[in-house]
Parts: structure tokens; C-alpha cells; sequence
DNA sequence: TTGTACGCGTTATCAA
DNA sequence: TTGATAACGCGTACAA
């Protein structure tokens, strides 16, 4: 017969001599049990190791949990296309568990769309939501809204630390430029060199944590003694996509330029097919984030050096993973997730795009 | 109510007017069903989109499936202890679906330990295999028995194509060792310089698979015009641990020398350390393997400058998966999984450490 | 406050 | 060859 070894509920009422109905009633913490019968219970709990079948759980239940995912319309956005993919992977893997996910997509700039969309998707009273935020300042009422009604949500992307979510996934952006300082190897090279930091496509006003991966990137270079030659100069590129070239060209044309850190995975492309054409492009270095399809086209050509990656697609996968987890298992989460800074080049790339848990 | 969308079995039952009995007989072609029944519920599965719930699956099964993992004893080796703790993990994920894994551990050493253990393993009648093969000469004997048995089997760490196991799991060795130099950095050196490639701890009559890293580290630098002032040497550094010191000296005394890439994750730290107090110690690049306790020690002090991540603790557990997968929920499972070739340097090592999906 | 009985979707058994 | 039915472990409604 099979898990022979394992306890279940059953065993625990004839050990404790009462029914599986006060054993449930015990685990659950739902009142309506006697001192008597609890102590007997969790005398019993104290000397056995009891560990839940989840399965035999989430099969039985009557109740389905609906999730709400909360994310900027992605249009033609290829970051958040891989994070709308993750959605969609993750409602597929938990259907079978009673879990519904759906997808709830506001717009960048109208001023009250998120809030809006937000209170549509609160009529149908989900369990929980995932939210992606871009504007802090638009995310806080939103937020403190599911707070007031006692909705669990986690958030990933960019954290907002003070509204406490269940759980954040993201990366440690501090940490992040400071990697990207270090793979640039400006401390090697023996003449002065200028290094640009681009903020692209975001107003920097709200996209706070960039300020984290320049503040990281800078770091590096001011730690002991592998500044002397190095000066770091950093731009707010947030101008339509076509209106980007005249600036980048000018970064480009900064005398002793060496490198050039793009902390968003914005227009790598264009700055990339800019710098293809640049007398000084073998001696630049171009260091940006994420495998768009774009950004892969000029890893491959050698244009870009490295890419660190933030598995967009992942984040919302396992940011849904945690909420269920927390909902359906009661198990408990851990209050923030880091990814791990993944380095791409050109060398390991195919590496990371036949890897089946990307 | 629940999966109201979901279809079951019942209700193909329902729209065949045959029982379920019969609808599972066809799903899983278990015989024992006329003709006319059988075409019935053909004629509906064209039509409709069957998904099998999993865990109702597992749940229903009398049937426990009994497991066999097969590694080297790890005694004091980090690499297979990391192994051993995959094993593990993955022992705990699954026990809920009535699976069990039995790890069988083998002696490095006597020549017939492995397959005296694996006649063992035999004598249980278990329905899979999980093997992580270090000797290829010592594998194939015992391997072949089992395809005699018909029991299937997973390879992970070395595989060995043409017993062709239902699914291998590793990494694309050639591209490490392309990485590996790439990560070196010498066509940016401008003087003559010499690198050294280091197969220690291994007899590399057996470990046929470490000349794939040599061939690949060559050849990046034979690629086009990468190789004019790089002189490549490898050694084969297979002597016990206390007796490495003066060959690794002598490589380190050659006048010229500007890296040293280590193709197993085998006593890299008796190499640093050595590294540590030698003159030229910041002109020698310092590449390996793995992100074992001591590698990271002097990965973190910057005399191990890139550490290439095999993840020896995640292999053993995506192949157990995929044995379950295949045996248990019949899925179809890729005849390789090439894990990424992941880059390890000081600066994001932390988040690779407090990642909780490694 | 307590215990019993049923349902979740699937597998496996057994009588017809 | 078929179909009815009892498990699997847990949640839950309901009766006692």
C-alpha cells in the first residue's frame, strides 16, 4: 500500500482518540474544539512529524482561489511581454488546482488608469493580487486600498518596501550596478576613461530604483583604489524612441568614452546600432540589461558585452507560486525573493536560451 | 464549484456513452476494449482538449514507484555532496505522489563497486534509474543490464550518448571551455602571455568529457584572429591532493603566464592558495568550477576571478522530475536538458547564494 | 462540541 | 469486454 509512512489525519484521531473532524478543526485553528480534546491533539502533533498532503488538500477543496495580475499594458513593450508569458505559464500550472489567474493590464500614462483598472478587478473580490508596479507614486493608493480590505498581494519589479507586501521578487539593484562596474574592466585599462550611465525610458522622477543601480555603479569605482582614472558621467534619456539618437550620439562622441551602462532594457537596440557604426566602437563597452529579442541580435554581433538579466518572465511565475503557497498551503513566505544577477555573453547565451527553466 | 471548465474523465465517459472504466482503458492503452467503444472515444478525444489532472492522478494510484539514484560515495567530495543534497530535496518534494528515491552509493576506487552496488539496487525491483556516471568504462556494463530489464534510466553530470538514456542532463562542455576563455580576457592583453588548462583530480583516460573543455577553450582563440600573442598548455594534474603543490607551483613559475583555467571543480583551492602569495598573483586570471565552500573563499578575496557554475546540487533533481514525469504522468520528456553555463563572479555571488531556486 | 459522510478526479478491482 | 464502485487524503457541510 503506499505512504505507508506517512501520517495522515486519520492516524492522528486514533492516536488522539477523537475524529478527523477534530483533528481538522485543531490544524486549522478553527474554534469549536474542547481543552480536552485540543491538548489531546497536540499532544499527539508534538511527538509526530505531520506533514500535510497538499495534493490530497487542493483536490478536495470546494472553493476556487482567484488571483488578480496587475500589470502595465505591455503593448510593444518586450520586457513586459515576457512578464504577460510568465502570467499566462503560471495560470496554466495552477488551474489543476483550483487557482484561477487573470490578468488585469492598465496604460503608462493615463494619469488614473491604474487605479481604475484596479478597482474594476477589486468588484470581482479576488484573494489575492500580483502586482508590477512602474509609477510609485500610482501604486501607493492602489495598494493602500487592497490593504484596507485585507487582500494579501505580493509585488515584483520594483519594491515599495513601506506598504510591506506578502512578498517581493526582484534583484538587488544596488548590487546590480556594482556587477555592471565590474564587468565593465575600466580598472584595467591604464588611460583615463570616461564611463556614461543611461537612464532610458523612464521618468527617473518615478522610476526611483534606478537611482539603486547608479548609486551600485558609481560604488565600485569609489571602493580603494579603482577610481583614479575613471570618471562616470550619467543621463536621463526620456524622449520618444526616435528622438533618442541625437543624444546617444553625443554620449558616443565623448572624448576617452569607454563605456556606456544602459540601466533599463529600453532602446538597447538603437544605441547599440549607433554605436555599431562608431570609428571608437571596438574600445566601448556596452553593458545593458535582458534577453529581448533585440538586445540577442547585437549580443550575438559582439556590440553589446554583457547583459545582466532579470528574468522578467520568471518574476510574476514565482511572485503567483508564493501567494498560493500562502492562500491555498498556509505555508509561510519568505518576505522578499532576490533573483540571482545572471551574466549573459555572447559565449553563454545559447546556454541560457535552451535552458528549459528560463 | 470547481474546474467547471475542466474536463474529466466522467464526462468523456458521458459524451461516448461508454463508462469510465473504458475511457481510462483507452487513454492508457491498457487493452481490454471492443473495437466500437474504442472508436467512440477516439471520435471524442479528436474533438475535445483533454487535460489529465495530475494530482487526481496521483492521489488514485495504489502503486508506489520506487526510484534508484546512483552516485559515487561523496565522503569528503563537495561536488557529490552537493549531488547528495539534490537527492535529497528532491526525496521530500515527491514523497506526496508516492515516489520513492533510494540513493545507492558506489566506491570510486574498486573497480567493481559500481556495478556490484547497482546489482544491489537491482534485487529491489525499482522502476527507474538516476545515474551519475564518473568512470565511462564502468557505466556501460551496468547500463546495458538495465536496458536488458527494460527499466529506464537518467543520466546527469557525463553522458554517455549512444546508451542513449531517456534524458541526460548537464551542460555543453565545448562551450564552457569557449567561455571560460572568453572570460580570460588575453586578446585584450597587448604582450605575449600563456595560459594553462588544468585537468585536476580525474584520470582523463575515464573523464573523456574534460578534453571537451580543453577543445572549446582552444578553440576560441583558433577563431579568427583571437590568437596571435596566446600560447596554450594543459596538464593533467591527477596525484592526491597533498602531492599537487609542485606541480602547480612549476605552472605557476612559467615566465609569461596569464591564466590558469581549472576543468573540474576538483582542489581549486589549493590552487589559489598558492596563487594567493605568488608575486605575479594580480596578472593570473584564476578560472574553475562550482560554488563549493572553499572555491568561494578565495572567489570572494578575488584570487578566483570567474567561477562557471554546474549547479551539481539542481542535476539530480530535474532528473528524478523527468523520471517521474515519464513513468508517472506519462509526459514526454526531451532527450537532453543543457542546463546554463552560469558566470559566478565576486559581485553578484551573493545573490546566487541567497537565491532560493539554487 | 463532536463525529460522520460526501465530494474532488483518477486508478484499480471485481463482478457481471 | 464492460461498468459500477471503492479507494487515495483532505476539506466541509451537517446532523447529533
Amino acid at each position: 500500500l503506499k505512504n505507508q509512512a506517512n501520517i495522515r489525519i486519520k492516524d492522528i484521531a486514533r492516536m488522539a482518540g477523537v475524529s478527523v473532524g477534530t483533528v481538522d478543526r485543531v490544524l486549522h485553528e478553527r474554534g469549536r474544539v474542547s481543552w480536552e480534546a485540543l491538548t489531546k491533539v497536540q499532544a499527539v502533533l508534538k511527538n509526530i512529524d505531520y506533514k500535510p498532503n497538499f495534493i490530497a488538500r487542493s483536490l478536495g477543496r470546494a472553493k476556487q482561489l482567484r488571483i488578480i495580475a496587475l500589470i502595465p499594458n505591455p503593448e510593444l513593450d518586450a520586457y513586459w511581454l515576457e512578464v504577460q508569458a510568465g502570467i499566462q505559464q503560471a495560470r496554466g500550472e495552477w488551474t489543476h488546482y483550483g487557482v484561477t489567474v487573470a490578468p488585469y493590464l492598465y496604460q503608462h500614462d493615463g494619469k488614473d488608469a491604474m487605479e481604475a483598472v484596479a478597482r474594476e478587478a477589486l468588484e470581482t473580490n479576488p484573494d489575492g493580487f500580483v502586482i508590477g508596479p512602474i509609477f510609485q507614486t500610482l501604486a501607493v493608493p492602489v495598494i493602500e486600498k487592497l490593504r484596507d480590505k485585507q487582500i494579501p498581494f505580493v509585488l515584483f519589479n520594483a519594491n515599495i518596501p513601506e506598504l510591506n507586501p506578502l512578498n517581493f521578487i526582484g534583484q538587488d539593484l544596488f548590487q546590480s550596478g556594482v556587477l555592471a562596474a565590474r564587468l565593465m574592466g575600466a580598472e584595467k585599462r591604464t588611460e583615463e576613461n570616461i564611463l556614461a550611465v543611461l537612464h532610458v525610458g523612464e521618468d527617473i522622477q518615478e522610476a526611483v530604483y534606478l537611482l539603486d543601480k547608479e548609486r551600485g555603479f558609481r560604488d565600485y569605482f569609489n571602493k580603494t583604489n579603482k577610481s583614479h582614472h575613471v570618471t562616470i558621467q550619467s543621463y536621463n534619456v526620456n524622449v520618444p524612441i526616435h528622438a533618442i539618437r541625437d543624444q546617444v550620439e553625443n554620449v558616443l562622441n565623448i572624448p576617452g568614452l569607454s563605456g556606456i551602462y544602459v540601466t533599463t532594457s529600453k532602446a538597447l537596440g538603437p544605441i547599440a546600432s549607433l554605436l555599431e557604426t562608431h570609428p571608437r566602437r571596438s574600445e566601448i563597452t556596452l553593458i545593458g540589461y535582458d534577453m529581448l529579442e533585440e538586445n540577442l541580435k547585437y549580443l550575438k554581433k559582439g556590440i553589446i558585452t554583457y547583459l545582466i538579466n532579470q528574468n522578467p518572465k520568471r518574476q510574476p511565475i514565482v511572485g503567483i507560486s508564493h501567494l498560493v503557497n500562502s492562500l491555498l498551503f498556509k505555508k509561510n513566505v519568505p518576505p522578499i525573493e532576490l533573483f540571482p544577477l545572471e551574466i549573459i555573453a555572447k559565449e553563454n547565451l545559447e546556454s541560457y536560451l535552451a535552458s528549459s527553466i528560463h
